[in-house]
DNA sequence: CTCTTAATGTATCGGTTGATACATATCTGA
DNA sequence: TCAGATATGTATCAACCGATACATTAAGAG
């Protein structure tokens, strides 16, 4: 059966992309309805918004689920375990700040940035997807140090969530540095820097 | 001349503290007056809010220079130039951490997350003194490491903001990390290596 | 005591928030 | 052609936002 009644004025997919963009500039809260509605299509009214998406919130975790499923998979490589455990991180690091400095969306990462996107208590449930992206982000920075324990590129007594926190912290800063104004370039640049510590905690590096 | 007229039921001093932690938890946008006249002493009114504040941007302004004049400071010795530029920064890192996990406050650094506590433009003014304060440490990590450079302590071809984003990025991302209930221990664990950053970056240092 | 000063309590302001009621318009299927 | 389905436009809702008007209360100064 092919779609009835009043056809939309507006494209429901980008409708979804660009409300996307005003929650990942805003967050949750900040991005109010008239905003929403202003930045889909030419503006639309909110019967239309409403018959669309449901409410702020149905719209705002769709957005999410988006988000996670699209710009999000830049880190996915932490799971690979065909990649080098090294390799896994640094290319995860150079996809996501490539990502966070593309044109055509916001700076940052969204996932990111949402910690604080839903400041109050009622409403922490909403972001708990990003949430959850950022645990498990996290737990594959560690995943991937403990395979370079297990395989013995790492000394042994390498505490794997304390080298992980140090390339998750960093990677969570770039979304604020972005923000800030950072250059594009200087962070790249740190990219290198940052694996260094990996390095250090290899058995073949030379400590003194 | 003694204070005149009828005495304040509160305490404008803790008033002010209370409310730094209600916009260090919520930031500026999110933290409401409700909430605001809530947490001052045992609930004050509206008109008392007015009176001893003038307004919420006003009270918010008071709260971030209490804070850029206290917990803030933990990262003043970046331009201590009497220590050693790696002290420095290793101090300026174990110190920001141990604020951002004590008792007694919201986790995390209020600067940092003020990056997104006023995301409309309307409202981007009021959170300037905070994105002065990261401007000025980002400032200061760059500083040391341009003393490590010229000291000597770090090769020529080492590029001072690459390497300052390192530790600047790191520590904006504890304060999500706090947030997302990562163990301090964990993050005092991430420090050092962290630190082999800079010392990747030593002429003393092997490279492979 | 009275005057001045300043904070308080009650009550309310206009504006914005997210969300709906209801009638109308436009499509598909029979 | 008409019924069913769905979107739209207008108009509005209660709740909350930051902020005030106004009268009252409580202090010091004279």
């Amino acid at each position: 059966m092919a779609t009835m009644g009043r056809p939309r004025t507006f494209d429901r997919e980008k409708a979804v992309e660009e409300a996307m963009h005003i929650f990942w500039q805003h967050g949750y809260e900040s991005a109010s309805l008239s905003q929403l509605k202003a930045g889909i299509g030419n503006g639309i009214s909110a019967p239309s918004f409403y018959a669309a998406f449901g409410s702020k919130e149905a719209l705002f975790q769709e957005c999410a689920q988006r988000y996670l499923s699209t710009y999000a998979q830049v880190t996915e490589c932490l799971w690979d375990t065909s990649l080098p455990p090294r390799d896994a991180i640094e290319t995860a690091l150079r996809r996501s700040v490539k990502m966070q400095y593309e044109r055509g969306h916001p700076r940052g990462c969204m996932v990111a940035l949402g910690a604080m996107s839903a400041p109050s208590d009622e409403h922490a449930a909403v972001t708990e997807p990003l949430a959850k992206s950022r645990a498990r982000t996290r737990a594959g920075f560690v995943a991937c140090v403990q395979r370079g324990v297990d395989s013995g590129e790492l000394r042994a007594d390498t505490e794997p969530r304390a080298l992980a926190a140090v390339f998750d912290a960093f990677l969570l800063g770039v979304s604020t540095l972005a923000r800030d104004g950072v250059r594009h370039a200087v962070i790249e640049q740190a990219i290198p820097q940052a694996m260094s510590a990996w390095d250090a905690a290899s058995v073949k590096h030379v400590r003194r």
